[in-house]
DNA sequence: GAGAGATTTAATCGACTGATTAAACCGTAT
DNA sequence: ATACGGTTTAATCAGTCGATTAAATCTCTC
């Protein structure tokens, strides 16, 4: 049961709650102190005397939703041998990470922090871990492999992160969602084929007239 | 000369200018009549006046911005025949839309999106012909080849756009942009190897071991 | 049952917000 | 000179913001 004596963690809970809920449906401009604790069921006060802020708050409910998408992640990602193994599993809790909105948590301060240094670097924080674990992920699927000196896991790992970002924000404007699926259905039918971006460049064929200039092997 | 009856032209001119510095600057949450009215150095009630609401004069600084950017970008990518010059053409010119904000502008404006539905339809609106002229673009570069049908121009457009909004958010997390900058050049070494994509898929060497596969021609 | 201590509450502060208004301003046409 | 009309100004409104405070509440310990 909970005393009162530690009920304190009990409304730190509903508040982390609420502040994820009313960043994701209000955007951070309409997320105040007064506006989370209401939906919290809770006095705007406590969010300063729990959380020493609204944006020490907000922080923590990032946490708490990165926490346990990360988890998610690590799981679906954990079986998939290859490439296209690779991306069929990330687009599966990609998909479930937007519909959540645990990304908009995240773009959202991202915005927000253009203004405020500190939570700049607080994010800058949070977002280290996502890029290492991609990397880590592509070390494993196709480390060691031609295609790993083409599209080092390092650097995939900033895209994939960027796509992360970007399909978040490109979802607000596709309310029917039609056009994130064209992407992800993109995204499936590209990653089988990567292997053949290591072959070496055929000889291209006359693009309109004369000898086009001789493509060299590799290196 | 500027005579007292036309005098509004200048004002909504500095008020546009205004308001997308303070919002490239502060992000939304810091943007407001006041501060767009001090940073232009007019009467905050003008920007009621002028422009009817905040929101409308954050849209009239966007769609400047995305004019003048299109602009930019149409010539750029005139001279662009081959997939791996529009990639080249494209990421100058991307680099110069993160420099100067514009990307922040239409992000900012997504983020604050979520709470404002006739905000949102808005900026959809604005969203469309950026869209439209990748997919005519690419249309015109890689139309009728093979690599068109494996990438639909359409489909390659949404990818673009995605990647063009999470560049920003990435950016911004990437203080030395050197991670951008890796992205960048990731882009620059995949793009000349697109065409690879087409060819029919080798047969899998044995995972472990073995001599290269032999590569099929294309086609 | 008294006291300790964590928690919660309501009230309050100054600063800011979007928006409106009446009055003042000023070039221009009559 | 006068009056018109687009423009600008300062004042003002009610509402919200982050943050603090003293007092009240409640559980647990002694």
């Amino acid at each position: 049961m909970t005393t009162r004596r530690d009920s304190g963690a009990e409304t730190r809970d509903r508040l982390i709650e609420a502040a994820a809920e009313t960043l994701k449906t209000q955007g951070y401009a309409g997320t105040s102190a007064r506006t989370i604790a209401k939906a919290a069921g809770v006095n705007s006060a406590l969010v300063f005397y729990h959380f020493g802020g609204v944006d020490p708050l907000l922080l923590a409910a990032l946490d708490r939703s990165s926490e346990e998408r990360m988890r998610a992640h690590r799981k679906t990602v954990a079986g998939a041998a290859t490439l296209e193994e690779l991306v069929e599993a990330a687009t599966r809790v990609y998909r479930a990470d937007i519909e959540g909105g645990h990304i908009t948590l995240f773009s959202e301060l991202v915005g927000a922090s253009i203004a405020r240094p500190e939570l700049r670097a607080e994010i800058v924080k949070r977002a280290d871990p996502w890029i290492d674990f991609v990397e880590q992920t592509l070390e494993r699927v196709i480390g060691g492999s031609p295609l790993a000196r083409l599209l080092p896991p390092r650097d995939v790992a900033y895209a994939a992160i960027t796509f992360y970002l970007g399909v978040n924000l490109f979802t607000h404007l596709d309310a029917d969602r039609t056009r994130t699926e064209a992407l992800f259905g993109l995204a499936a039918r590209v990653a089988p084929r990567a292997r053949l971006l290591t072959l070496r460049m055929p000889r291209r064929r006359r693009p309109a007239a004369g000898a086009p200039a001789a493509d060299e092997p590799p290196e």
